[in-house]
RNA sequence: CGGGGUGUAGCUCAGUAUGGUUAGAGUACUUGGUUUGGGACCAAGGGGCCGAAGGUUCGAGUCCUUUCACCCCGACCA
């Protein structure tokens, strides 16, 4: 392509509502254009970099054995009622009417229309497994669109579903798709990490996420720092901890502690570890039909996970309960506690299974009991995973320390189970003649996202730094002063050998400036540029390499072949 | 969905407390000339229903009402 011909409308200032560097970059660079909240339109650079992040996948999933199809966009509203997922969904779900007024939805994931094509032509067990995906446009209204193609409500994301007829085949095909998804990622030049997750509102028994690693990334990680541990914070699990002190000896006893609300001021009031207290964080869990105040109890040297504590509550959301509410259920904020309290739904962090000698509030208010065993708790009570990893906890896996990063998610692989066969009716033969749902898997990956993720982490304060596998053109051939007919004649000369190479190329032959140019240059992110310029009088070109920003003079004559040895 | 902010040239923004010639700057664009290794200089140009609707007024970018859009913080987010 010659850059004078070409659409790259590159400007000197961010629109100011950029704030991240993808998105600032990605808009002054010319790739993406935004046009309305959460749409973008992408520019011939951003086509071309989609493109060639849609191939690398589309290269991995044949490799794994998948086959693409493509669903309809626009999708009866009927199949999301059978599911069930026209609720839970919510107003994320773009819905409209035809002029039949017949309701539609615009496909936000696919799961439904999935099982919709293999039911009922699937019948039996010898056409499984079957893995099946697409590389469309998805639409999601979210409440707030924000970071450039990073949260957009159209995006490009390939969704993969596999079928299986057992569960051990399910696992097979999971972590062979993690296997897939780790070779794309490293295809496409990105540091990552592959970390449990919360399988939120998709369900299934099981999920991983694909992180990219960025200071700007949405999700905070828990990693270890010996191990392939890593977590979603919303997931993550730590060591037990062991006792940080002496447990402070106590026979079970009634105290006054007057005006003693906080953890912290209880610890100090008796002198023991706030290890040694039980917290009481009251959470108003939303259900379907209703909602209810449940107590959630954790050591004091913990904190509540508050998608945890939706798990545990089997809630829809979890939201704050106010102080004079809970007055009015008859609880006294500062002094609640497990013993003697009778219609409430406690749960138990896991961590106080067995616990003793404790320190617990008295249900009465400036009062607290102290050497409380929990062990004496009747069994409804429920014990469930709490509290969140904290940085330094120590890791479940080894005997390494855990520490946060940031994570951008780029994928996401479920292991669905017979969730959405056994609503939906998707069943097969099985070898006995029995009808058995089908049991899936669920891939996704990010690909409008992608784009996005590769400038969060290579990017400097000149502009974006495409990887050799997502940049839209690997070289650019810069001539210096188009009026000087010597290097325009061995830019021309060049720009068609390597055309002829096969190499994706294109040649700055617009009337600019030199400093212009390479501005230009440098915004865009090419990985390479070859400046034809004042060297040419001595005979050299030189070789700019984008990320290492170094300067490399090259014999005319060599120039050729030694681009091409750095490709 | 709660709280806040902003809508004026393609883009970034002045101008609006106090209404008053023909609405400005920078940048980008067009033309001519000079320049040619880090977003050049000189000169001459084109470009606006001041987000929309209604109102107050002799007169509204500016005041009042309504509305729409976009952004930010939070809630939410397979």
């Amino acid at each position: 392509m010659r850059f004078s011909r070409a659409y790259i409308p590159t400007v000197k200032e961010a629109p100011n509502e950029a704030t991240l560097p993808s998105h600032i970059f990605l808009t002054r660079a010319g790739f993406i254009a935004h046009i309305a909240s959460g749409l973008y339109n992408y520019l011939p650079l951003g086509k071309r970099v989609i493109r060639k992040i849609e191939n690398i996948i589309n290269e991995e999933m044949a490799r794994a054995g998948c086959e693409e199809v493509e669903l309809a966009f626009v999708t009866p509203a009927e199949l999301w009622q059978e599911s069930g997922r026209i609720e839970k969904f919510g107003k994320e779900l773009l819905r409209f009417r035809d002029r039949k007024e017949n309701l539609f939805v615009l496909g936000p994931t696919h799961e439904e229309m999935m099982v919709s094509i293999v039911r009922n032509r699937v019948s039996s067990y010898k056409q499984l497994p079957l893995n099946l995906y697409q590389i469309k446009t998805k639409f999601r209204d979210e409440a707030r669109p924000r970071f450039g193609l990073m949260r957009a409500r159209e995006f490009i994301m390939k969704d993969g579903y596999s079928f299986h007829a057992t569960v051990e085949d399910m696992n097979r095909e999971f972590d062979a798709m993690e296997a897939a998804y780790k070779r794309i990622l490293d295809r496409l030049g990105l540091e990552y990490r592959i970390v449990e997750a919360d399988s939120g509102a998709i369900g299934g028994s099981g999920s991983k996420e694909l992180m990219v690693l960025a200071e700007s990334g949405e999700d905070t990680l828990a990693v270890c720092d010996t191990c392939a541990y890593g977590a979603n914070i919303e997931a993550a699990v730590r060591a037990p901890k062991s006792a940080p002190s002496e447990a402070p000896v106590a026979e079970f006893n009634r105290f006054k502690t007057p005006g003693i609300k906080s953890i912290a001021d209880l610890s100090a009031f008796f002198h023991v570890d706030p290890y040694y207290t039980l917290k009481c964080v009251a959470k108003r869990a939303v259900y379907e039909e209703g909602s209810k105040i449940v107590l959630f109890f954790l050591r004091g040297s913990d904190e509540l996970q508050k998608v945890k504590a939706q798990n545990a509550a089997k809630a829809l959301e979890i939201v704050d309960v106010g102080e004079e509410e809970l007055s009015e259920a008859g609880l006294h904020v500062g002094f609640i506690g497990p013993l003697d309290l009778k219609g409430f739904t406690c749960i138990f962090d896991e961590a106080l299974r067995c616990a003793t000698s404790m320190i617990c509030g008295a249900n009465e208010v400036d009062y607290h009991f102290v050497g409380v065993d929990l062990g004496a708790l009747g069994e409804e009570n429920r014990f469930a995973d709490l509290s969140e990893v904290k940085e330094g906890d120590g890791c479940p896996r080894c005997s390494g320390t855990l520490s946060y990063t940031k994570g951008i998610e780029v994928g996401h692989i479920f292991k669905l189970g017979t969730t959405y066969s056994k609503v939906l009716k998707a069943e097969f033969l099985n070898e006995k003649g029995q009808a058995e749902p089908f049991v899936m898997g669920t891939y996704g990956m990010g690909v409008s996202r992608l784009v996005a993720a590769v400038i969060e982490q290579h990017h400097d304060e000149k502009g974006c730094r495409w990887t050799r596998a997502t940049a839209p053109y690997t070289l650019n051939i810069l001539v210096s002063n188009v009026k000087d007919e010597a290097q325009n004649d061995l830019g021309e000369l060049l720009y068609a050998q390597f055309i002829k190479a096969g190499v994706e190329v294109i040649f700055d032959d617009r009337k600019e400036r030199f400093g212009f140019k390479m501005n230009d240059a440098e915004l865009i992110g090419f990985p390479f540029t070859l400046i034809i310029g004042k060297g040419l009088e001595q005979g050299t070109v030189e070789l700019y390499v984008r990320e290492s920003g170094e300067k490399l003079e090259i014999p005319v004559a060599e120039a050729f072949a030694c681009v091409m040895e750095r490709l």
